[in-house]
DNA sequence: CGCGAGTTTGAGAGAAGTCAAAGTGTGTGG
DNA sequence: CCACACACTTTGACTTCTCTCAAACTCGCG
């Protein structure tokens, strides 16, 4: 279990994407403030998923708790009717699979989105931590309330936005998570194609390349092969605003 | 702070819909096991609200988390473009404010749903129990960890699933809540009307109603007022199979 | 009784999906 | 080094689903 610290690339293109362990998710868990220098890391291991990789499915006994460190994760959710939807991308430094201690079992799946590197701590272990180690418990806390707060507003827009708001919503958001992992947040790598990038916003490839292209048109983005960059934010901000407002 | 039992009461239309506190997320909290009997419980407040009144909203310092005792609460969400949008009613025994642990700040708004009854716990006082109570903390493990669930769950209804079958997915779903209440599960009253309904399901009032009426022209429910009855659930769980399959 | 809020139904418009074809790279093997 | 295959993207034409607007209907209530 590596402990070795990356330093957080400024304004670099995410080309392969990692984060420093200061900004992980992990953190407090990782490296405890209370821990004495020296003490062994309670995260169980270093794992490296090879593209399309399973790290976890919907139903899995014994879960962990999992940090992307290097790559994207995919999480997937079963539908009620049997099949299964992309919901969401972890970029590194996101948790995967706070969803499994309420049942303790895995809820969704999760999928190694090209080569992925993940920390992992199995979920019996973290309880026992947390029993005991205030600290932890409350960056659990911190971590699935942001989650829930991510979930809520991910809810909020396919419950409220056409195509092209969804997709304004989507750069801007991801610009966002870019930018809070010290990447820049106007230019940076889009790491799905259109048909990915489609699914957890409720919508075809083909929607989302005429959005795309339309924001091109109006010089709103720049897009060459995954490489996008945001011109005009303030522009994409306004396609959020409700037709009322817009005028 | 009433810790009144209300039974469960067997198959009784939810007419004045309340829960006992053996089925309400705070129990762990409001009655701790550990506590020697007639301590204090730490749940801070009953408080009763008159419809539309709201309990909180986004950007609320100070939050608190709230258990709904009895009546609804709706929760709502600011949009990024500014406008706020309901994505979720809460039951009786339902947890509302998980969401404002990561950053002390409510990041929903809460209102009530008619005549709405809710137990309050301040979240500085909960950081304070937690830390001290590893039954508490692993409570709100679990509150967290079911409510994340059912977020992820309802962002792939909407994002995977067509006007018919987000109806079919609702009216399914609200008959489970009922029943892990204690209540009817196939006969209920819908605590909604059409727009209401609509609204988190990202729908118009007018498509809910044609769905609605062609659920009713099928025999697969029976509604009349906000009485509603399932007759066939297995027909509106063929209605959310993918087409695939149901050939 | 008549009003108002909510519901239902209809007709037409518009947004997004579907199907199809052409365009753009990218990597591989001859 | 070129040719080809393959995957992805873009664009177009048409279809379908859902929304919008409008009107009629129901029902409880003052």
């Amino acid at each position: 279990m590596s402990r070795a610290y990356v330093p957080i690339a400024d304004h670099a293109p995410a080309a392969r994407a990692q984060v420093a362990c200061a900004a992980c998710g992990f953190n407090e868990m990782c490296h405890p403030a209370s821990a004495p220098p020296g003490a062994p890391s309670p995260v169980e291991a270093r794992r490296r998923l090879a593209p399309g990789e399973e790290l976890f499915h919907a139903g899995e006994r014994a879960p962990s708790l999992y940090a992307v460190h290097a790559g994207f994760l995919k999480i997937r959710m079963p539908l009620p009717g049997g099949d299964r939807r992309t919901v969401r991308y972890l970029f590194p430094g996101d948790v995967a699979g706070l969803d499994a201690f309420a049942t303790g079992v895995h809820r969704s799946d999760a999928i190694a989105h090209g080569d992925c590197e993940v920390c992992a701590i199995p979920v019996y272990r973290l309880e026992i931590l947390a029993d005991f180690n205030p600290r932890i418990c409350a960056q659990l806390r911190r971590l699935f309330s942001g989650d829930l707060d991510a979930w809520q507003r991910q809810a909020a827009v396919l419950a409220g936005f056409s195509a092209e708001q969804r997709i304004a919503s989507f750069l801007l958001d991801t610009g966002r998570r870019w930018r809070e992992r010290g990447f820049s947040g106007e230019a940076f790598q889009l790491p799905m194609n259109r048909a990915e990038m489609a699914e957890p916003l409720g919508l075809t490839h083909e929607t989302v390349s005429r959005v795309l292209s339309s924001f091109r048109a109006r010089d709103w983005i720049e897009l060459e092969g995954g490489a996008l960059c945001i011109l005009d934010a303030a522009a994409l901000q306004g396609v959020l605003a409700p037709a009322e407002i817009r005028t």
